[in-house]
DNA sequence: CTTGACCTTCCCATAGTGGGAATCCCTACA
DNA sequence: TGTAGGGATTCCCACTATGGGAAGGTCAAG
């Protein structure tokens, strides 16, 4: 199967299918006229890629998830220490961006709005702090 | 001033503020011998930059409220708007990594997490979908 | 044999920040 | 006056992850 064949039954671009390729994410085997070459265990290789890329797993986790995966002695407490480790970063940035969005919702709840100048958002970003 | 006095003043790094200067965020004069020098408005125009970004608006957000913050004719609707815009990028955002976050929960709470290699997390990333 | 769709590699761009090298400048001290 | 240091300059490279696009090779159908 070619590269396009891949992306479309794996739901990963060309573009990405190489890159990964690049960063030794997914193996590449060529034939004769230099075409990648794939077939079904590696598109469920790159779909388990897109799958750990859509909840926003770094490429270096998938690397590793990648070859807990592949282990199958593999200890879920491994697994399960990297999901949750991620878990974690994730509540962070998710929360320090509701309070950044909480705060910019107050300042903008005591700006009028209107065609005069005064803005307390503004006044808040001259701060000394 | 110089470089390295308006970056302990404002909380922005000499690499920040050269890089700023290159976006033309903030301006540059220089003394005869190739110096950059700043005064106490750039400092406070240095320390917008931080606080804005400090709330993640991104540099081009940050270059609207520079001219808004500069322009004392402006409209503050015109403020609010850029910051209710970032407010709900940041918003949902967040709510995407929370979901995310939730997801993974879910999945690792019904992980044994133990040396045994059966694992959800895997199986879910396995899934044809 | 041409045409179009595919493949290849390579470079560039994004957004924002940082590291580090090579070089120059200024100041203080012996 | 010479030198050592700290700070300034520019320039290139790194990160994360993705995509655009060019120049060229290949394959299949008409």
């Amino acid at each position: 199967m070619n590269i396009g064949n891949a992306a479309k039954l794996s739901g990963v671009t060309t573009k990405m299918i190489r890159h990964y390729e690049s960063l030794e994410l997914i193996r590449s085997r060529r034939l004769s006229n230099g075409y990648r070459d794939y077939e079904a265990s590696d598109v469920a290789r790159l779909r388990f890629i897109r799958h750990a890329r859509s909840l926003a797993f770094p490429l270096e986790d998938v690397r590793k998830l990648l070859a807990l995966w592949a282990d199958h002695n593999r200890a879920s407490a491994d697994v399960r220490g990297i999901a949750l480790a991620h878990v974690e970063a994730l509540e962070a940035k998710a929360q320090a961006m509701q309070a950044m969005a909480r705060s910019l919702r107050h300042l903008a709840a005591h700006c009028c709005g209107d065609s005069r100048p005064d803005c307390p958002i503004l006044d808040e970003l001259e701060k000394t702090l």
